[in-house]
DNA sequence: CTACATCCTCTAGTCACTAGAGGAGCAAGG
DNA sequence: CCTTGCTCCTCTAGTGACTAGAGGATGTAG
């Protein structure tokens, strides 16, 4: 009834390398995909619909495990959602952490370049920085 | 002369694992180093100093390939240091780029979270938002 | 002298893919 | 019908940067 499409065009339509997608049936995030006579595999629109979920949740930084709960959750829309509630709930706070490192990280490189000289190594202040930890601007680690 | 410490003292002083030193050894990140009697591993100041910067340029994202550089840079001092510079310059672009995604990625987590209406996951905002990718509040993948 | 901590080497596992070999299916042009 | 060339298949191995564990040797404190 519904249109069966091929692993390319499944690639194609929702970003996910062909590889990246067999990879995601032999790790049993997609069941087990129907295979034609040529046994090529065939995504029907429910496919297609799942695949994009986990590029989506991958994108968004979810670990492939988390995502398996997720769809467990979706498959059965009768739970209560705070398992899927908590998994963003920690993946926020992660992200949050990552940025604050990352913006300490970033001044410690603006730092850094500013004060190269461009002169030779012996002055470089890019070797210096990271070779004496108490010079960072700030003792974030 | 100098102090020689073993692989444990080194470990704790610079907080860098001890197989992950015997890693970075292996694959001649930290030079061979020179053994007791009873085949144990002698730190001096030097490595100490060497590991402290591997730790540290670690802890700011480098990869493992660019701290190569970076130390022979650092062996050579003779040299101009552009290319230390072009290293850290490519950082630190890396890093704006990563911290506007996960800007943009909280946001996103977020609304997701604060829309979950708490109830059951047929009506769960965050399980919807993943598998339709145009509710995004930005199209930023 | 006996615990026990620390060290050694070696192999294999992690995560989420990615690359490549070697071969089969399929659609279009000649 | 045949070839060209694309897509697909399976399988194994590799990536980065470690981490875990087995099995054994060495060093140190009481």
């Amino acid at each position: 009834m519904s249109k069966k499409v091929s692993i390319g065009d499944a690639s194609r339509s929702c970003g996910v390398k062909v590889p990246t997608i067999r990879y995601y049936e032999q790790i049993g995030l997609l069941s087990a995909l129907p295979r034609t006579e040529g046994n090529r595999r065939t995504f029907d629109a429910g496919d297609l619909r799942r695949l994009a979920f986990i590029r989506h949740a991958r994108e968004l930084g979810f670990e492939i495990e988390a995502i398996r709960t997720l769809l467990t959750l979706q498959d059965d829309p009768h739970q209560p959602c705070s398992s899927a509630d908590a998994i963003a709930r920690a993946r926020l706070a992660e992200v949050e952490q990552r940025i604050d490192s990352l913006n300490a990280l970033k001044t410690e490189l603006g730092v850094m370049i500013e004060s190269c000289s461009r002169g030779k190594v012996a002055d470089c202040r890019v070797i210096e920085v990271l070779a004496d930890h108490r010079q960072c601007t700030r003792p974030h680690h």
